[in-house]
DNA sequence: CCAAAAGTGTTATAGATACACCCATGC
DNA sequence: GCATGGGTGTATCTATAACACTTTTGG
């Protein structure tokens, strides 16, 4: 770290604030916990915290996104700042909001406790602290824009999932409807993904195929993108 | 201002950087000025400042710009903020990127000088300092998408402007040649557009009717997304 | 054999693209 | 009357949207 060389004036709090989605198989849901600091002690909130001297923001955000779920190497995009000046009633607090997207089944239920987090459906969010709900509300919508044209809705599913989930997962994106004979044929032309010989048995009789996100063959088509949905 | 609750520790100097952009008829360009304080005396640089502890970001970007071109009311959205540790050599800065579209012409020659600023197109720039480049790139990749669906190239046009103008206009953007005749139907058929009995005559000898943009129209048609070019 | 979810094809429509000639005017 | 840039129409193609029946299999 070189030495400060500006004035120490106008140094102001920088937080990172991280709006984590998953998806439980019917509903899209954000990681919300009650607020271990005062002020606002209680109260719901995005997980967050200050970036530290000596750590980028991004750092920061993995950082913040580990010791609440205790995973490494999610999904994770920078969304926004915040910055009016009241807008953290404990002090001057500039606010870079994450978002990410996990998988919901390798989010142990015991750090749930830990942490008095809850994932709670979008569509049922609280009241949340300082301008939280907006944050939520902003990822949301960019995580709607994001989806359609690149490939990231997988990071909510199990690696290996099935083409019904993956049309849930969109209609629970979208809060809409979609036609799974559209869908499907749309998605499978794309050339991204990878069908296996294994089947879904749990939800129905027949069984869904299924299938895996292909990397490397996305990597060689999306010199700039693709349209999905 | 509530007092400062939080520790003082772990405060850190938040710089704003605006990305001005113009349209000069022929080419998209970024106004750069050499740097007034060290370190990077006199190298390219955005025009910038630190974010004050009593206004928000929006307001220093605002400020900002208003310092550097004597401008409000500019067409302004923040872009992205950059946080790598040693980003900047003078100490630990995160910056809050904006980008800014404004009419060229309303620039004042005067000023340029006075700030030792200039236009500079977009496929011509110099070495910047910090991760400056990277901002322009970010924010010209981020008004690609944005002028496809939003009507916000008008900005960089004067008030009255002719569809041939508008043609170049994102053809500079796109640095690619558009088909006009495809492209002033697609623009006259999202009714955002009004014609004027008044010609721009300089140009050529028939002489091109000028259009404004209709901002009601706008508004009562986009609850969400019409489809520009 | 039946209930439940998976899988699949065709048609209609709208939007995007490609393309070339006439028009108005100042000189 | 001619050079210059402005303005316009049509045909093709591609992408999207709408829509319903058959398949599989565990019970």
């Amino acid at each position: 770290m070189k030495p400060i060389k500006y004035s120490t004036e106008d140094r102001i709090h920088v937080a990172v604030d991280c709006i984590i989605f998953g998806f439980d198989g019917q509903e899209l849901k954000a990681l919300l916990i009650h607020r271990k600091m005062d002020p606002g002690l209680g109260v719901w909130s995005l997980m967050g915290g200050f970036v530290k001297i000596d750590e980028s923001l991004d750092e920061a955000a993995v950082r913040i996104l580990h010791s609440l779920t205790g995973l490494d190497n999610i999904y994770m995009e920078q969304l926004h700042s915040y910055g009016a000046v009241h807008r953290d009633i404990g002090g001057r607090v500039i606010s870079v909001a994450y978002f990410a997207l996990i998988n919901i089944e390798d989010y142990e239920e015991q750090v749930l406790d830990e942490h008095d987090a809850r994932w709670v459906p979008l569509n049922e969010l609280p009241d949340l602290i300082f301008d939280h709900k907006q944050m939520v509300q902003d990822a949301h919508q960019r995580l709607r824009q994001k989806v359609a044209n690149h490939p990231i809705g997988f990071a909510l599913l199990p690696e290996k999932f099935t083409l019904p989930q993956l049309l849930s997962l969109y209609e629970a994106i979208y809060d809409a409807p979609i036609d799974k004979r559209n869908f499907s044929r749309k998605m499978l032309s794309l050339g991204i993904l990878k069908k296996l010989a294994e089947k879904e048995k749990s939800s129905s009789r027949k069984g869904a195929f299924f299938y895996v996100f292909d990397q490397e063959k996305y990597e060689k088509l999306s010199n700039e993108g693709l349209s999905f949905i």
